[in-house]
DNA sequence: ATGTCACCTGGTAGGTGA
């Protein structure tokens, strides 16, 4: 039985990452793979060393913040470019149609702190998201929403949950917005499986976080219901974070079954 | 330890965002 295999990573600059994304795709040849931050300008996408690698792509971005990519070996159909229906300045979203599933790659907005603008922001593109969720799940059942959420779902999912309490990624208003996420039908494919305690897909450049393991899960993968049963494996690869010029993030990775 | 990194503007540093 063959099986599909996605990704989600946040590269922090694809000028500055490509090579390691086309080290990383030649170790992992997945099937199709979502990237945020990409930093780049839609003229500036290297589309042809993507080509070169075998994959196809789509692409969305915008100057120096924020840029949404999907590539994968098959072409993407039906592909949408941020969240139908919410005005957005920023390049957050895409999603295409690929080999039956959709996929759906999100950016999350960071969100700053409690009680900016930019938090409410956070919370308002959450339930404009939901909201156009539910829609796609209508449509498209076999869905999977992969990317940089910017929440971390639990306390489990933190280094030292005692002092993110209330801190970005980790207030009760964005669990509960993530919660909503869930209740369309999605599950967080990491936690169907035993995992290794103290599993993170991001540490902070600063503090030496890495060294000292002290990161944060808020890079996911949720699958739809009727894709559940069909997950075997999700993982994290921590091993491009410890390259020399690093990405803040890990690849998250998934694999499905026919 | 607000200890790093990436990008911008407008310079040979400072501001913003993460």
């Amino acid at each position: 039985m063959r099986s599909v295999k996605l990704a989600t990573w946040n590269v922090n600059s694809l000028a500055v990452r490509l090579p390691q994304l086309l080290d990383w795709l030649a170790a992992h040849p997945v099937d199709a793979i979502v990237l945020q931050e990409t930093k780049l300008t839609d003229d500036k996408f290297p589309q042809a060393e993507i080509a070169e690698a075998g994959y196809q792509a789509q692409w969305f971005g915008q100057k120096t913040y924020n840029g949404v990519a999907l590539l994968s070996r098959v072409p993407a159909t039906d592909v949408v470019r941020n969240i139908v229906g919410f005005a957005d300045e920023q390049a957050r979203v895409i999603g295409g149609t690929v080999g039956g599933l959709r996929v759906i790659g999100a950016y999350f907005p960071n969100g700053q702190a409690p009680g900016t603008d930019k938090f409410e922001y956070k919370l308002s593109w959450m339930r404009a998201l939901r909201d156009w969720l539910r829609e796609e799940l209508a449509t498209h059942p076999q869905l999977v929403l992969m990317g940089d959420f910017n929440v971390a779902p639990e306390d489990r999912d933190v280094h030292d949950p005692l002092a993110w309490a209330g801190q970005i990624h980790c207030t009760d208003e964005e669990r509960e917005h993530f919660r909503q996420l869930l209740a369309l039908g999605l599950h967080d494919a990491f936690r169907l499986f035993e995992q290794p305690p103290r599993s993170w897909s991001w540490w902070d450049y600063r503090n030496l976080a890495f060294r000292k393991n002290q990161g944060l899960r808020i890079d996911h993968i949720l699958v739809s219901d009727a894709l559940k049963s069909r997950v075997t494996a999700c993982t994290i690869d921590k091993a491009p974070r410890k390259n020399e010029r690093p990405s803040d993030h890990a690849p998250v990775i998934v694999e499905i079954a026919d």
